[in-house]
DNA sequence: ATGACGATTCTATAATTCGGGAAATATAGA
DNA sequence: TCTATATTTCCCGAATTATAGAATCGTCAT
C-alpha cells in the first residue's frame, strides 16, 4: 500500500461522523445496512450522510449495492486489513517481541473484545 | 476510547508527511530518533516537521525527550494500541471467522493466536 | 560572553474540508 | 403516468488545516 493511499484511507476515517458510520457498518457485519437506516441510527442528515458514505466508499472502506429503493452499505474489510497492516509494517524494527500494539491485540483482543 | 478522541488520533495520522514520520519512528523502535535525523531522512523542512511532530505528540502518537541539543522522538505505542483496538471493537458482529483484519495482524505478529 | 547548532514558535497566506439547503436522480407502487 | 420514498449531486459560506519565512529559544563548546 502506498503512503498516499494510506493517508487517504485514514483521512476518510478521521471524522467523527464517518467513523461512527464505519463502526456501525463494521458491527452490522457483511449483510450491511441501508443508507436510510444509518441516517436514522446516527441522526445524520441524508445529504451529509450520502457525501460521507461516498468518501468512505472512495477509500474502499465501505461497499454498496442497490436493493429496490434502498442502497445497502457494508464495511470493506479488505481495505481495513490493508490499512492496519500498513500501519504496523516493520514495526519495532522487525522485532515483534518488543511490539506492544501487536502483542496486546493478539493476547486479549483489547478491552472491547474485538473478536 | 471516545469517538472524538479516535477521530483526532486518526486525523493526526491522515497526512502523508505525518504518516511518514510516524512510520519512521515505529520502525526506529523505542530508542527513537532526533528531530533533525527525521528531517534529514524525510526531507521535511525543520519548522514543518516540528509542527507535525507536535500534532502527533498531542495525539499521543509520539513522545519526546531532550538529549543535549537534540530532541528525541519515539512512537507512542500505547496510543497506537488503543486506536487499533477501538477500530476493531465489535468487529464482524463477533464472528471471528469472518474477521480478516485481526487475523492478518496476528499472523504477522508472530506467536499471537489468530483472533 | 559569543557563536554555532538544533529545534520551536510566530505569522501570514494558500488550500482544503465541512455542513446543509435546494434541486436532481432512481425506484416502486397505484 | 403520477406520487411517494430513498438517495445523490450541486453549490457556497464558514471553519479548519497546511506550508514556509522569519524570529526566537535552549544547549553546548570555545
Amino acid at each position: 500500500m502506498e503512503i498516499q493511499n494510506a493517508a487517504g484511507t485514514l483521512s476518510a476515517l478521521a471524522h467523527a461522523g464517518r467513523l461512527e458510520i464505519f463502526r456501525l457498518l463494521v458491527q452490522a457485519g457483511p449483510q450491511g445496512m441501508a443508507a436510510g437506516d444509518v441516517a436514522r441510527a446516527t441522526g445524520i442528515l441524508a445529504n451529509t450522510l450520502s457525501t460521507n458514505l461516498n468518501i468512505l466508499a472512495a477509500a474502499g472502506l465501505v461497499t454498496s449495492r442497490r436493493e429496490g429503493r434502498s442502497i445497502i452499505y457494508s464495511a470493506g474489510y479488505d481495505a481495513m486489513r490493508e490499512l492496519l497492516t500498513f500501519l504496523m509494517e516493520d514495526c519495532c524494527a522487525g522485532r515483534a517481541e518488543i511490539c506492544p500494539p501487536l502483542a496486546a491485540i493478539s493476547r486479549d483482543g483489547g478491552e472491547g473484545r474485538a473478536c
